[in-house]
DNA sequence: ATAAAATTCATCCAAAACGTCCACTCTCCA
DNA sequence: TGGAGAGTGGACGTTTTGGATGAATTTTAT
């Protein structure tokens, strides 16, 4: 039986990813992978960090349950997705019929084979939901596929968000889409790639009107100020006129504030964000991602 | 529960560093860790002396709130939560501050505790959304903290549903809110519960057409068909009379097709739903589980 | 106050993990 | 081809761990 809760012992991890003992203890020792100790000097894993670590070294993972990750493929009989050249659409086949275990397996393991949160978000989360949402103008049938895939892929990214280690030292990131943008997951994504490369990020969720995005950025407390904001624009009402100036007016403020915002999304070109020529816009997530690393060592 | 006062039993402090108590003791006995003694020989251990001995030794801590702490970030200096009469209060102030660890000790320790998710969704989460709500009205700093209460609740609703998901082959139950109805949390919580009882629970969110729900329903792959659905309603469009209509035509349908309909939310009353009188209504989540415990009896 | 229930006591034991050592297998380069 | 260097998995004697035991103590309910 794998150690309970939230520690592995090392021949839990051992078993888990079909390693010796000895080997798992040489890179203890090294450095490699991090480990507490009992009090009796025995070493205690934490799952997190055992995840960081065969993602990391890109590791097969012989026995996933043991890390608290789906086991064997739950086979679905009417596709065999072995036989889809991309992958990404066994994906889409997962996600339209509803398969949850099936996508929840699919996903962690590419994660754990080492893809970026950033590269699963362009790539197999993007994709479905592009062809998804063109379902969704045949009727029922397209909306009751795309809510039940979205409320799978949000419960999906926030174990993702879960797994990437959480810096307490991070900087503080905040964001949010905008006011009339009601997608959940550009959000929550967008948390996901913050944390996975060390931030802190608070979600605001969708629908976030630009005061209360003021409101968060130019609060008295300095220890609750961040030091990066992001705006997700994936659909804008008719009158996008007034919103497009109080975001330029918000831009000119982060500006002079010296706070970083980036702004990204796909309906971010139905702005005219001219005035402000400053703001980086992304427009996939490894764009983001990269943007946030040069933005990281830049700052020191 | 843990001990109240400033000493804890050897029991409280092994499962907040998660050893065993057999460990714990040994330790003692070395003198790795000081303990003063009952009249009777128990031994009692200081909170500051347990927080030195797991400091000190930087062992990991698996359930930061048996030892008073509120999570890995400092304590909030306005509020000591331990002062608080009322347990949901303490939940109250956390979600209001953003404090997204302190909630998630806060909630995981009450379900490991044994209250049902039913009991925690009428408990602390309700309360704590309808005091912050309230807040709305407010403005923007209103908006701030529902979004990110929001966020945080959603997220951890989502961990404790995966706590709870195990059997393959309870009955399946489908639902979400109906059309206009925004609202996140509520799906969830019904879903979480539902799996807590050992159903196949399917969410489709927020702001589901009726025609959605009927597809769902009565699709003609048998293999898909639902035991069970659930509506939520917590808010309603201005115009409700046609939704009404198609609700109640809705719930005809699924008396004929000996499908079980159950409808809830704080806006259940906006309806009109005397037509059908057979559909089972709930106010409250225990109230729900109440009845899904009763379902489940009654169909053997 | 008293009885019943729950917790903790000290002790014991098998399984697991400790550190160390040592063959074995690779790759690389003379 | 052969030998150095690094990484692997297993073996070892010793120490630590976690669970089980029945008796004793504390807590809870009557």
């Amino acid at each position: 039986m794998p150690t309970t809760g939230n520690l592995l012992s090392p021949k839990d991890l051992s078993v888990a990813i079909g390693v010796s003992e000895s080997s798992l203890k040489r890179w203890t020792d090294r450095g490699l992978l991090r480990v507490s100790r009992t009090a009796g000097g025995h070493r205690r894993i934490d799952r997190n960090e055992a995840i960081r670590f065969v993602r990391a070294r890109r590791m097969p993972v012989v026995r996933p349950e043991v890390l608290g990750l789906p086991g064997a493929v739950a086979a679905t009989p009417e596709i065999d997705l072995e036989t889809l050249e991309n992958p990404n659409q066994a994906f889409l086949e997962l996600m339209r019929r509803g398969h949850d275990l099936g996508a929840r397996n699919h996903l962690l393991q590419r994660f754990l084979d080492g893809e970026p949160i950033a590269a699963l978000a362009d790539g197999p989360i993007r994709e479905s939901f592009d062809r998804i949402g063109e379902l969704w103008h045949d009727g029922p049938e397209g909306i009751l596929i795309e809510h039940r895939a979205t409320e799978i892929c949000v419960s999906l990214v926030i174990e993702l968000t879960k797994m990437v280690r959480q810096d307490d030292e991070g900087p503080r990131a905040i964001g949010g889409a905008i006011s009339g943008d009601d997608y959940k997951l550009p959000p929550l994504l967008t948390t996901a790639v913050l944390q996975e490369h060390g931030f802190r990020a608070v979600n605001l969720g969708p629908n976030t009107p630009v005061e209360v995005f003021e409101l968060a950025c130019f609060t008295d407390d300095p220890a609750q100020r961040p030091d990066f904001v992001w705006m997700s624009i994936n659909d804008l009402h008719q009158d996008g006129t007034d919103l497009n100036a109080r975001i330029v007016d918000f831009a000119a403020r982060c500006i002079d504030e010296d706070l970083t915002l980036v702004i990204g999304g796909r309906a971010t070109g139905g702005l005219d964000l001219d005035r402000v020529p400053s703001i980086p816009v992304h427009g996939s997530m490894t764009e983001f991602a990269t943007f946030v690393e040069d933005w990281k060592t830049r700052r020191g």
